[in-house]
DNA sequence: TATGAATGAGGGTTCATTCAT
DNA sequence: TATGAATGAACCCTCATTCAT
């Protein structure tokens, strides 16, 4: 090859470290609000240098979400199949994975990020949606549906429920990188999934 | 008089109407991304006059969101001076009280707006941790307190229980100004807190 | 009215002399080499006032060019529609005319710039040719077949003949905005236009 | 030898080819508009290899320019020292000839360029009218000055003549490349140059 | 010699803010 | 009090130029 190995595998990583920097911007500042020369600058290259890889900062944003999304799907697609076990433990699992694996990773500032600009970006929201929120959604219904005819969970409303499941988790991320990074409150991901879980599969369970 | 009634009456609300639209647009665009033109525009007045009732930007902003604060939390300390039965009916009455009189209004969302913001205006995240979070936290904290010591609740970790309490309501009010106005998903708020409620009690209530 | 007259008066006169100035930088070099702040500053406003009067910089360009070809149609229209002399001196009075009402004055740079400038905004070119040498051409195509039928002028292919009687008062005013500003060569347009005349009515007459 | 010859070759042509990428360009957009990357593109090397051969955009500019206006020099030169006939057909042979080997190449261009780009080179303007207007202007004017000695053109002002023997070819290359390409009007250069000629040569003829 | 990744100065454009009316 | 024309700082983006390979 005519250009070095090392040359080569900078060149290999930019995007990847260009985007790691932008999200860390865009999830703490938001889209309008983060200047590309910061961006760069984390990143350790010059204000330029970004438009080799990205066309615009809204191509930039676009690309950081959709690179941002694609292990979380990943994760539980994953996990559904290969899980063996009864609807409790499988929830149980699928919630702390995520936490694990995207949550408790600069990728769970995406959840952040898609909320607050939502509203500039109609569709990145719309795609969001689509890839992301009806995929695990439709996870979560095939989890509760397999417990409610295992006799594990009492029926309730499906759609309702999902959101319940979710809204902890969600914004246990979500606080992450909103008010703890400012002082505000301090955050027990352990304890606080495992109360979650704890409330969920007990409200779930049927009662004699 | 020279001055017309109406023109008085005009004069007091304006500050209340700019604010208003300034609420709108912050909360569906963030606070960079929102013009003051625009503001002033679905007021029904010039640019320049927003400056005859704050003094910037960033000051309007701190308005909108200290007004916006007021009315949940006499809400919630009234309710809870107030009220007479168990703790189960007490949560349950709070949780529908806050979505009738802030979550189901244009204040519902704040929440957004100062979790999309907290980055950028440190000193307001602190301030709305300290007036608003800390003071439902310790409402709620009051509330399971008195259940646990009722024998109605299971005791759990209270801090984590509180956020588990909060998060589906919070996510509720979000979810209505980021992606639900992207035309993603629809809300049936009635059935989404019944269920948490619901699950949530379950949850909470102890076991034979 | 409640804005006064002088600032009124300001407001309507801003979109001229923004034009007027811009119109020289255009002719001088170019559009691309022009910058805004330099136009605005010989305006005596700030850069961001253009903005106020032309969306862009693009929009400033074609305003430039269609208030600046407005004038020339005009005068030759309405010279043809009054003139009652033979051809000879019809022609002889279109080119002088010309020269002294446009190509003498600032739009004489407007054929330079459209030259310059054609490949870049090719629609702008097509418009300029349509409105302005379409017309000029036609003009020019009604005298010549007066001249003819008057038996004045000598017949000869006409399209030809419509191109070198407007060569020469075109180089003048192109010469004047290119290379006479470089002190390059002088200009004599009294004599270099009748030698022009002179020449093209004696090279048009009939032989006996 | 360790280079081919077909390297050696290349190397060779390098200049002339960037030269030749480079006249396109600047003729169709102007100096500030064309991209040095598309030129280098066009020539078939990257954007760094033009900086081995051309030190700056404004050198390869110059040097365009330079080498650009070298044939139409010789070519005048030897036509003027070999004719023998009338002054008549010199001045015939010397605008097609010009046409034949200048005109209608693509160093036709240059005229165009230079007029566009006069104001942003005041210095290469200079040297191109002292290398090449002042000496066509000389050529012609012993051209004329033989004419009238001979009885053949009538006593007219000199330099006027001279303007108005110039522009119609120039104009006819300048057209060329700014409203022609964007398919405004035709050209037929033959019959134009030989009305021209028929109108000049019968302009400038002693009448009985 | 040739490459193309990287740089950073420059300029178009936006918009919060001011102020004369 | 209300207006809206004017300002200029800030920021996105381009592209001539450099330089390590």
């Amino acid at each position: 090859m005519s250009t070095s190995d090392s040359r080569q595998r900078r060149k290999q990583a930019r995007p990847a470290e260009l985007m790691a920097a932008a999200l860390d911007h865009f999830v703490q500042r938001g889209f309008a609000a983060t200047r590309l020369e910061d961006v760069a600058t984390q990143a350790g290259v010059s204000k330029g240098t970004l438009y080799l890889y990205f066309g615009s900062k809204e191509m930039l944003f676009k690309a950081v979400i959709q690179q941002g999304i694609l292990p979380a799907l990943e994760e539980g697609e994953t996990l559904l199949s290969q899980h063996q076990g009864d609807a409790r433990s499988l929830l149980q699992a699928l919630v702390l994975r995520w936490w694990a694996m995207v949550g408790s990773t600069p990728l769970g500032g995406i959840p952040k990020l898609m909320i607050a600009e939502a509203g500039n970006f109609p569709e990145v929201a719309q795609y969001y949606y689509e890839q992301v929120i009806v995929r695990i959604r439709s996870l979560l219904r095939r989890v509760l549906q397999r417990g409610i005819e295992a006799g594990e969970f009492r029926p309730l409303d499906m759609e309702s429920c999902i959101d319940v499941i979710l809204a902890p988790p969600l914004m246990l991320a979500i606080w992450r990188y909103s008010l703890v990074p400012q002082g505000c409150g301090k955050q027990d991901p352990e304890t606080y999934l495992n109360t979650h879980l704890e409330l969920l599969l007990n409200g779930l369970s049927v009662r004699e």
